[in-house]
RNA sequence: GCGCUUGUAGCUCAACUGGACAGAGCGUUGGCCUCCGGAGCCAGAGGUUGUGAGUUCAAAUCUCACCAAGCGCACCA
């Protein structure tokens, strides 16, 4: 696609400034375009001359003034008018550019704001994780809808982006497991003496699988992980979250990879022998503490696998990992990085996000959870109770590092006051008014439409909103801020909205007429596409 | 006690990573249905960004100290 509006400004700027000493001193990035926060100030500016003030001794006043006058010289043809104030420079730009842009978004249609920006660069994402020893909860939802739309974004935007869930299908909690099911298993059967074991799974599911046992000589532990693990896959399925890859932790002990890689780390004296156990000396990179990877009874901790199953994701070439988790798994992030440094892997790629957790209301009441005796709200639940679309909206138009409240009453509402209502009910406005004008007879593709006609301030409003579809992408690429395209739609929503209930699009005026219908479907396929990165439906009616 | 995250309008949250007078939604107050779907729109009120200092031309954002909430601080995962 053509260069971002930003970009463009970004290019004259670079150009204006290739003569000049400053520039050969700062990094492109810090060239700075930003939306205007207010109309008088155009719709960009630069904080540039604030910088180069410091670097050339003069005012930033002056220097703004003296940019100002290297661009003019280069008669960009995009630029309506420049001015500066308090040393912001502010750029008006040509509503041409805007217009021009709807005939683009038509042209390129579902490509229209893809950005080259990934270059092809892999990325992995492994998200949800949970062990599979009981149903996936509401937290495991948030992770989930998050995790799939940044690999939606971030796929969009030319990375080639691998979805990843690893199974911790080994340790004590999956020995806890296949006991307490065995508990359940021989309870159900009426024999005496079997107790669910302390810190065991008390949860009602396990009552569940157990009738299904029909062999007293079954492994507890495997028919529990499976069975748990399938209905992990269904619910993720349903909530339409789909995984490239899953991969489990008891194919590294398997594969004797975990001994091999301890090896390599005992080689490299990243390891040593404490206390009757092996040590990983995390503190060497930044840790505040060693972490304990051989046990004193021989076994392996968690970390011991995770080295091994880390390793492997570098040795398959991803640019950068993208590791989401619960804020429970905070402390854990350092060794982490720790442990791929030793690998030589520079720690800055390997990237945490931490999704904190959801509270639940009902209106104003709070529903309390407790996973410990096996009462929660699953995401299977949340869905049944609100349906995927709503669930998914709510868990994603928050930052992940803030804590979440989520309204199960206002998600269920069909009114305003929920915003996936009000984003969906955009669309189909969208697509009624095309269908209107289609059965009236005007057909968009045959119409000549003369975009110049577009004169309302709303119109241009919208037109302006859409070029800055690729610039919140590239936002989120940045700071993998996914809210970031909920409230770009929500805005979107608003303005079309608005322009709806002052202006016709379908008149007997058939130019003004085509005009409106091409920025109508252009705000259309836009609006579409940014609901199908977010993994919302696509409503024909409500 | 130490570490991480958070603290912004009555409520739920934004603020493009240091930029101009901090913005939305809900709620509230007051308007708007002969018309492409009123499941919507318009307008108003509402703020010392937890507190106090510091750095900077510029701080919600960075630093330090307090205060408050959540989560971690295992030879658990």
């Amino acid at each position: 696609m053509e260069k971002t509006v930003k970009e463009r400004i970004r290019d004259v700027i670079k150009k204006a400034l290739v003569d000049d000493p400053f520039f050969s001193k700062i990094d492109e990035r810090d060239i700075s375009i930003l939306p205007s926060v207010r109309e008088e100030f155009g719709e960009f500016y630069t904080n540039l001359a604030f910088r180069m003030a410091d670097a050339a001794n003069k005012s930033p006043q002056k220097a703004a003034l003296l940019l100002k006058e290297k661009i003019i010289s280069l008669s960009p043809n995009f630029i309506e008018k420049i001015e500066v104030k308090n040393g912001f420079i502010n750029f008006f730009l040509k509503k041409e550019v805007y217009l021009g842009l709807l005939s683009e978004i038509l042209k390129s249609g579902t490509s229209f704001g893809h950005l080259g920006i990934g270059k092809g660069r892999k990325v992995l994402i492994e998200f949800v994780s949970a062990n599979p020893t009981g149903p996936l909860t509401i937290a495991h939802g948030r992770q989930a809808a998050f995790g799939d739309s940044l690999a939606r974004i971030l796929r969009y935007a030319g990375f080639e982006v691998d979805r990843e869930y690893y199974i911790n299908d080994g340790g004590r909690q999956i020995r806890l497991l296949g006991e307490s099911l065995k508990a359940r298993y021989f309870q159900l059967k009426g024999e005496e003496g079997y107790a669910i074991p302390e810190d065991g799974y008390e949860g009602e599911y396990l009552i569940e699988i157990a009738k299904e046992i029909k062999d007293d000589n079954v492994s507890f532990e495997e028919f529990a992980v499976e069975h748990i693990l399938e209905e992990i896959k269904k619910d993720l399925r349903a909530f339409g979250v789909n995984f490239d890859r899953w991969t489990r932790e008891s194919r590294f002990l398997q594969d004797k990879s975990v001994e091999k890689f301890l090896e390599v780390l005992k080689k490299e004296k990243l390891l040593y022998f404490a206390d009757g156990s092996w040590w990983f000396k995390s503190s060497a990179y930044g840790d505040e503490k060693d972490r304990v990877v051989v046990k004193s009874d021989g076994s392996y901790t968690y970390l011991a696998s995770d080295i091994a199953y880390h390793k492997d994701k570098i040795d398959r070439g991803y640019d950068t990992l993208i590791n989401i988790v619960g804020p429970d798994h905070h402390g854990y992030i350092p060794r982490m990085k720790a442990v791929v440094e030793s690998f030589g892997f520079d720690p800055e790629r390997l990237r945490f996000i931490v999704v904190q957790l959801t509270t639940l209301y009902k209106g104003k009441e709070k529903l309390s959870m407790s996973t410990r005796k096996g009462q929660f709200i699953s995401l299977k639940q949340l869905m049944e109770e609100v349906g995927p679309d709503a669930s998914r909206f709510f868990f994603i138009f928050r930052k992940a590092d803030s804590h979440l409240d989520f309204d199960l009453e206002l998600a269920k509402k069909k009114s305003v006051e929920n915003p996936v209502y009000y984003l969906q009910y955009a669309y189909v406005r969208m697509k009624h008014i095309l269908k209107f004008a289609e059965e009236s007879g005007i057909d968009l593709l045959k119409a000549q439409a003369d975009l110049s006609l577009l004169k309302e301030p709303e119109e241009l409003s919208i037109a302006k909103k859409l070029a800055r579809f690729s610039d919140t992408l590239e936002g989120i690429v940045n700071t993998y801020g996914v809210h970031l395209l909920a409230e770009y739609l929500l805005d979107l929503a608003k303005t079309f909205h608005s322009y709806y209930h002052r202006h016709r699009v379908v008149t007997n005026n058939r130019e003004l007429t085509a005009a409106r219908l091409v920025l109508t479907s252009a705000l259309l396929t836009v609006f579409s596409k940014a609901l199908e990165l977010l993994n919302i439906s696509l409503p024909e009616e409500m």
